[in-house]
RNA sequence: GCCGGGGUGGCGAAAUGGUAAACGCAGGGGACUUAAAAUCCCCCGGGCUUUGGCCCUUGUGGGUUCGAUUCCCACCCCCGGCACCA
């Protein structure tokens, strides 16, 4: 424990003194007319948390006030930063929560929402009040909804049946993460799919602009290979095989199917179709319809999850119904297999088991022909095939094809059958459209009136918001739809267009909606009439720097760049990429092991902020390790921020006027030069690091600073602890917030010089001595200054000098033999 | 299986081709003090040593280089994500 009497540093008063300031001040708050002319602006965003009822955890801190730092550090500079934060409140978390504490959860986020502010204000965020955002705010989603009818109205929204996930117990839809190995969470019954009638966003149509721009934007390289990796493009091409019947006749019916492999068609021993797939019943043989609907019903109640795992042991049956294929005129014949899925390409594949693994293990299984229509450089079309071949090599058993290099057969093969009518090269993605919908209670309802004449009809912007009623019977039941769907007042109305008796879409949206444009809302809340103002959409955006979490890297990250490019197109905005710069932060742990509430590790951080304040808890946690790697957060490392900053505090507080040291004016220099460039590419642990150092030095032999010593540290530190740094810039008689002002200290090349060196001297590459010299010598003298060294000589002494390296100002390196 | 990110003292870490272990924690010794705290000074990867020094050490094995924690190849382990994507 430090001693408070003596030093004079009470973190609480201080802190409380600047937050109570910078409130009364608006220091940090813009009014409208601010952000209309602002100059030089810079938007920093970070993700805006969901207010849990734990409240924040040392991980949500720990984004923050990274992302604060960046924040406080450019205003530090001169710019006019905003820095605004808001709360997602909607969604399955926040209603699970309620339905489990038996509380409306219209009564509980309030509460959550209150003390999450509590506790953004106690970590001295340098937070914009005046334009925070609630998702679940009427006067928020009323834009959301806006949202959802432009899109309506310019054909990116679509109606269409998808499964979901059943309880059949528990009689209602589930989300992924609630079915634990095919098994509801709540009541351990097996889940099953269910097809229902769902919005979906038509993200698909965006895939390759999303893929394309990821090129020119600058972002964390490991979120860039996620997002082109969920786009998931490929190459290849679409074929086409006949359905025949028993004589060999073609039936008129065409099997399309999708492959990266067209080159190995001759190959194609049998086909697959998904058991969901609309051709299985036009296919299958009258004698074999009850064992296909047996299948197809088995494949019906595994859920989504199950369904999509993979597995050694592979199911199907055949439909008894045949093709032909187109390259070799064979009759082969068609399954039905849960291993093809009807969500990618078309839902039927030709299975090639010499050169797919899967279809290999399938025709193993079920005893297939195999045939090779790749060999090895080193084989030929007789090696037998112990497993799938997807190697290079040349094609056999194809025909007038023997022989194509592999490099080339792709494109060769694809354009004969494309001469031929049967196929074309084509593009596929992995990326589906997003649905929207959700049968539940917490989320902005979705604005559609459904009218028995006119169809889906979007409510009249002037009647939005679509209000979400307050009912206590908020959870699922028996009915297995929508909780809306039960309350008859509210869905019962009339249709905006011809006036007759409707329903409204009684599915609410997703909440990756409501933050899929949340950063668009900020600058322009004080805006009823409007979701977003042109004007300062002009001046602010797009966003200058993002910073949050990779868990994030597809979904939300990917969805608002959709949003984006979509309002672009629609005239709304004037750019397309939402974000300049995104970063992701590492993880923090505890101990050595990740932070979970059964291991009674989490750190929580309002007794830490009581004992330590929240300038050492922000300086402690962007010193735990690089801040994009994450780190590991130990009790006791704290000492070591805590003690830093009663140190600084005496240094300051007890300095003299008087000429500084040049040895300390340099090392001051040397400092600010580097925490200048380590603290824009966020490596916030050695910029820390530096200024400790610098400290150190300063106050080396219990010497007394000089004011211009220390106080370039006050403006360097107060991006990780802007309260002390307030108070002793106060203390140092300056009547503003370091904050107010251009008060980044600058360094001069010159001061920062060192006047000697110290040089590694080597022999053969291994260190020997070390020795200073003046750093303007030259290489001559420094090599003479070496050899002179006695080790070195013991070390060269008789032997033949072969080459000398010299680095200036690092090392010198006798090579001898 | 595929795609990321990692593996360095007792611990968190630093160094991106040039003195491995900066900075901090924990530990040990000393100064100041009636005492404690705070502050300041010293030690702190391992081994050998004639105390001058010498040898070893960044997951493992190889390579490139005067010189490799850093670049290349192969392998092992840990963390995260995706996963029958045709």
């Amino acid at each position: 424990m430090v001693n408070q009497e003596r030093d004079g540093y009470d973190p609480s008063t201080v802190e409380q003194k600047w937050q109570q300031l910078w409130e009364e001040r608006g220091t940090n708050s813009f009014t409208l007319e601010e952000l209309q002319s602002a100059q030089d602006p810079f938007y920093n965003l970070m993700m805006f948390p969901y207010p849990s009822a734990e409240g924040l955890h040392v991980g949500n801190i720990y984004a923050f006030t990274g992302a604060d730092v960046h924040g406080r550090y450019q205003r530090l500079r001169g710019r006019t930063v905003f820095e605004p934060i808001g709360f997602d409140a909607f969604g399955i978390h926040s209603e699970n929560f309620a339905i489990k504490m038996g509380t409306n959860p219209m009564d509980l986020i309030p509460s959550n929402v209150e003390n999450f502010t509590r506790q953004l204000k106690r970590i001295g965020g340098m937070f914009d009040w005046d334009h925070s955002v609630d998702t679940t705010d009427p006067d928020y989603y009323k834009w959301t909804q806006w949202v959802f009818i432009q899109l309506f109205k310019a054909g990116l929204v679509e109606h269409k049946e998808a499964p979901v996930n059943w309880c059949p117990s528990c009689m209602t839809v589930l989300a992924n993460e609630q079915v634990i190995a095919g098994e509801c969470e709540r009541c351990n019954t097996p889940v099953e799919q269910r097809q229902i009638a769902q919005w979906f966003f038509k993200i698909t149509n965006y895939a390759q602009r999303l893929l394309d721009n990821l090129s020119h934007i600058d972002w964390s390289d490991k979120t860039l290979k996620a997002q082109s990796n969920w786009i998931g493009r490929s190459q290849g091409a679409r074929l086409n095989f006949p359905v025949i019947n028993k004589d060999g006749q073609d039936t008129g019916t065409m099997i399309e199917v999708y492959t990266t492999r067209p080159d190995t068609v001759f190959g194609a021993t049998y086909m697959v179709l998904s058991p969901e797939h609309p051709l299985v019943d036009v296919v299958t043989d009258p004698g074999l319809t009850e064992e296909v609907d047996k299948y197809r019903q088995k494949a019906k109640e595994k859920d989504l999850v199950a369904r999509q795992k993979v597995d050694k042991t592979k199911t199907g049956v055949p439909t008894g119904g045949y093709c032909q294929n187109p390259a070799t005129g064979d009759r082969i014949p068609i399954w039905t297999a849960d291993y093809v899925l009807m969500d990618y390409g078309t839902g039927a594949i030709m299975a090639v088991p010499g050169h797919d693994q899967r279809d290999f293990d399938f025709a193993k299984q079920f005893n297939l022909p195999v045939v090779r229509v790749v060999a090895a450089p080193d084989d030929n079309a007789d090696t037998a095939l112990e497993q799938a071949y997807v190697g290079s090599g040349f094609l056999v058993n194809s025909g007038q094809f023997d022989g194509t290099d592999v490099s080339k057969s792709v494109e060769i093969v694809t354009a004969w059958a494309a001469d031929n009518g049967w196929g074309a090269a084509t593009v596929n993605y992995r990326l589906h459209d997003w649905c929207i919908s959700r049968q539940r209670y917490w989320g902005p309802p979705i604005p559609i009136i459904h009218c028995n004449a006119c169809g889906a009809v979007p409510v009249p912007e002037s009647a939005l918001p679509v209000v979400l009623p307050r009912i206590e019977d908020f959870r699922p039941d028996q009915s297995g739809i929508s909780p809306l769907a039960r309350i008859e007042e509210w869905h019962k109305t009339t249709c905006p267009e011809c006036n007759a008796v409707a329903r409204r879409e009684t599915d609410v949206s997703d909440t990756f909606l409501d933050s899929g444009w949340y950063f668009l809302r900020y600058p322009s809340t004080e805006f009823a009439d409007r979701p977003f103002d042109p004007d300062l959409m002009r001046r602010w955006l797009p966003v200058d720097t993002y910073i949050g979490g990779n868990e994030h890297a597809v979904l939300h990250l990917l969805y608002s760049r959709f949003l984006t490019m979509a309002l672009h197109d629609l005239g709304y905005l004037d750019f397309e990429e939402p974000y300049d710069i995104f970063r992701a932060h590492g993880l923090i742990i505890a101990e050595g092991s990740k932070m979970s509430k059964s291991k009674g590790n989490v750190i929580v951080p309002d007794p830490v902020i009581e004992e330590f304040g929240a300038d050492t808890l922000r300086t402690y946690l962007m010193f735990l390790g690089p801040f994009e790697e994450g780190g590991d957060y130990r009790q006791d490392g704290i000492q070591g921020p805590f003690g830093f900053l009663h140190r600084l505090w005496d240094s300051v507080t007890s300095a003299a006027d008087g000429e500084p040291d040049p040895g300390v004016e340099r090392k001051v220099h040397q400092t600010i030069r580097q925490v200048t460039d380590q603290i824009p590419n966020l490596q916030y642990n050695t910029a820390i690091a530096a200024m400790m150092e610098c400290l150190n030095v300063i106050r080396a032999g219990g010497r007394i600073a000089t004011r211009t010593e220390v106080e370039p540290l006050v403006p360097m530190i107060a991006p990780f602890a802007p309260h002390i740094a307030e108070e002793l810039w106060e203390r140092l008689g300056h009547s503003e917030s370091v904050f107010e002002g251009a008060n980044w200290p600058s360094f001069s090349e010159e001061k920062a010089a060192k006047d000697s060196v110290t040089i590694a001297v080597q022999v053969n590459g291994k260190l020997r001595a070390s020795i200073d010299v003046p750093s303007e010598s030259i290489e001559e003298d420094v090599v003479e200054a070496a050899r002179a060294d006695e080790n070195v000589t013991r070390h060269i002494d008789g032997l033949e000098e072969r080459r000398v390296i010299y680095v200036k100002h690092r090392l010198v390196n006798f090579v001898v033999t």
